[in-house]
DNA sequence: AATAATTAATAAATTATTTTATTAATATAG
DNA sequence: CTATATTAATAAAATAATTTATTAATTATT
């Protein structure tokens, strides 16, 4: 496959791992991080921070604008003395991908570094199959993807592809899905792209996505909950991804928290996703109008069976009682496991998702109201509570956001 | 105050903090930093460690070994070749102090940088109360300490100071004791010892001592539970102290996680600590007895009412049958608690100290059976329970432990 | 036992970086 | 409108680092 020509990102051969192009290869990196973080900067700022001289620091960031990756964005306005020369990113310079794959469908993105979006797919057939056939395929829709503009390829520096399932970030193995190669997923996707790739759980990118894009995020301590047909969780705890020994951390849907008897689709019994899920609320829902209550959702269903999580939540939105009811009692269990969440991460702030979340005010006040009677208040006081905005793509994005910042930190989570 | 030598680890003036000198001390502390985690290396491996020429590293290391801070070990064992000089630290150059607070005594301890213990005082007599007489009265206590050895003020590169309550790490703030001053803590301290200080949570400085002294830390995903008179919980998620956003991550003890009655001293009901804790037991232990059941404590109170935790944990390890019956029953509350924090940290390992620990199996099998019970095998399979040798001076040893781990590790937590 | 092969340490040469001095650009004061 | 003060950018000088060549130390081999 084609390489690359924004080599900055890429690792530099071993041979030249000592020495001068080396150290001034790192030092470029810091730089782009640092335009990146704080918008247009001067030479001397960049000198002071890196404690690096000014002669130095004007000699790389010429280099830089020679390569095409930064601009001289004119002079700063200052109070006295010559004005100094303002140096920033050009965003076109570099790309990120993300790929979203559903069991139906694939969702791919296009972003820039200045997180500008410049061209997503949406719904692209596929049936996603545990089989080589299947991974050839996936890679020729990324390829195809790619090629619609010929000026694509070489700005992309980094791909990122969701799954579900346990993924491991850092080997690139996917445990559920295209395991039956000894090589990781990842270096797969790499060798038939020529574009470093990396993959990740689709429930913590989209959690990334919303940490992300959310604007106060000081500590970097924030939980996203997925409230959708299962129960997920992603934890940003300190400013990295919470992942645990393999993979598992955030397991919410399943901790034990009823004393009831049904069976959960992993298996157990009384996990708080067999009250609290899209899938319980169904199955609720159902139960109800068995024992003799009525829903306006009883006129449009021939067959009650065919009621889905969608249509109880657009017909709580549509003031059907019996609609609200579930999902205000189901609210409430929630809050009381969220309550532990706020208790053992202490986080600043915990965004709502998926679709249950969709009912807005039935699920959230009920939600609320539960939590502010379980939680210490002393601890609970940290705690910012909203509902995310539910965009669309958050997936594709949330994988764009991930390459970027594993572009940008490439040492830790 | 006397100020301390070695000023490697203290931060070099400001108008430094550009150029030559700036680099060259950033170094070398990376080289102590290797050493100590890698025990005596060579120039080479040094400089291609660092990206550095090897007559640089050389320069740095004589400059070290001038220093007093490393040693020249002699010659490694190579199978060809001019055999490379190998140089290690020099354990006894550098001390750290480590402070525990109590209610009504202090601990002391000195450790050296290769972790050997120095000096140790236990219960020291002190009052804490919120005043600024106490406050002097423990700068006191540790210039006293110090100034037994007159070699030591110069060795000790910086003191932890292990506080209960909320402790802020890095403002240097403590919520619950000295806070009449407007200058944090930590600073009063090292002006009136003149040597760097912290302050830290004591459950997480003992947290620290269990995680930083077991074997396996791969993944550096560790929990330690503290089951004493309250449930305390340290965690170690991705190699770092989790604090949250305000240092009350971990509150495990207030979960909501019974629909009892009983008020916990937080001012909730249904906390977990009012059914699995120390103080939990005694009262249920004094209940039982009212309701007629018996045991072999009776014989030696004249008034039940004396009957204490350590009493009780005694007895079920002579085994009277009511004390362990009622300490397995607690393991089994716990254990379902547990099983929650492994599904949400999904760590590797999970030690289990505090006094009621000490009733050994009596608490440990019981709640293995729980966790065996409630948890996802495949993320149960991870995680490895175990329990805490219960070392003395653990508090102690946790903020010498801590003092090097800052040290060594100055940016991040 | 001498020699070749191998690697470490050091010295010398080369290259790179920083420091300083100089020139350029700009605002303010007289 | 010019002089002065101030800061940026650049050039020159000084310093420091790396690279290379050389010497030293060591094992295996002839």
């Amino acid at each position: 496959m084609k390489q690359n020509k924004h080599s900055i990102f890429n690792d530099i051969p071993d041979e030249q791992k000592s020495g001068v192009v080396f150290k001034n290869h790192q030092l470029k990196k810091k730089i782009i991080k640092l335009l990146d973080k704080k918008g247009a900067t001067t030479i001397n700022d960049i000198s002071k921070k890196f404690n690096s001289s000014s002669p130095k620091v004007n000699k790389l960031i010429q280099e830089l604008i020679d390569e095409g990756l930064i601009e001289d964005l004119g002079k700063a306005e200052t109070d006295v003395g010559r004005r100094p020369h303002l140096y920033g990113l050009i965003g076109d310079s570099m790309y990120f991908l993300g790929v979203d794959l559903g069991r139906n469908s694939i969702e791919i993105g296009l972003m820039d570094f200045n997180e500008n979006p410049i061209h997503f797919s949406r719904d692209i057939e596929f049936n996603l199959e545990n089989s080589e056939k299947s991974l050839l395929q996936l890679c020729d829709i990324i390829n195809r993807f790619i090629d619609q503009n010929p000026g694509w390829r070489n700005k992309i520096v980094r791909i990122g592809v969701n799954l579900s399932g346990r993924v491991n970030h850092l080997s690139g193995y996917s445990h559920n899905f295209f395991n039956f190669t000894k090589t990781p997923l990842s270096s797969i996707l790499e060798e038939k792209t020529g574009v470093p790739c990396f993959i990740e759980n689709d429930t913590r990118a989209r959690a990334f996505y919303e940490f992300y894009s959310h604007k106060s995020k000081d500590s970097g301590n924030i939980l996203y909950i997925n409230a959708d047909y299962g129960l997920g969780l992603g934890v940003l705890a300190q400013g990295r991804l919470l992942y645990g020994k393999s993979g598992y951390a955030g397991e919410f849907g399943h901790i034990p928290f009823f004393e009831n008897e049904i069976i959960c689709i992993c298996g157990k019994k009384g996990c708080l996703e067999t009250e609290v899920s899209g899938r319980a609320l169904e199955k609720q829902f159902k139960d109800k109008l068995k024992e003799g209550q009525s829903s306006s959702l009883q006129h449009s269903f021939a067959n009650l069976e065919n009621i889905r999580m969608d249509d109880i939540i657009k017909a709580a939105n549509n003031d059907d009682t019996l609609s609200i009811e579930l999902i205000g009692v189901m609210a409430e269990k929630l809050g009381k496991g969220i309550t532990t969440l706020i208790h053992l991460y202490n986080p600043e702030l915990i965004i709502f998702g998926g679709a249950l979340a969709k009912s807005k005010d039935h699920f959230f006040l009920p939600l609320q109201m539960t939590v502010n009677k379980y939680s210490l208040s002393i601890v609970r006081a940290d705690t910012q509570l909203e509902l995310s905005k539910g965009t669309e793509g958050a997936g594709v994005l949330g994988a764009c956001y991930l390459a970027k910042h594993k572009v940008l930190n490439p040492n830790p989570s």
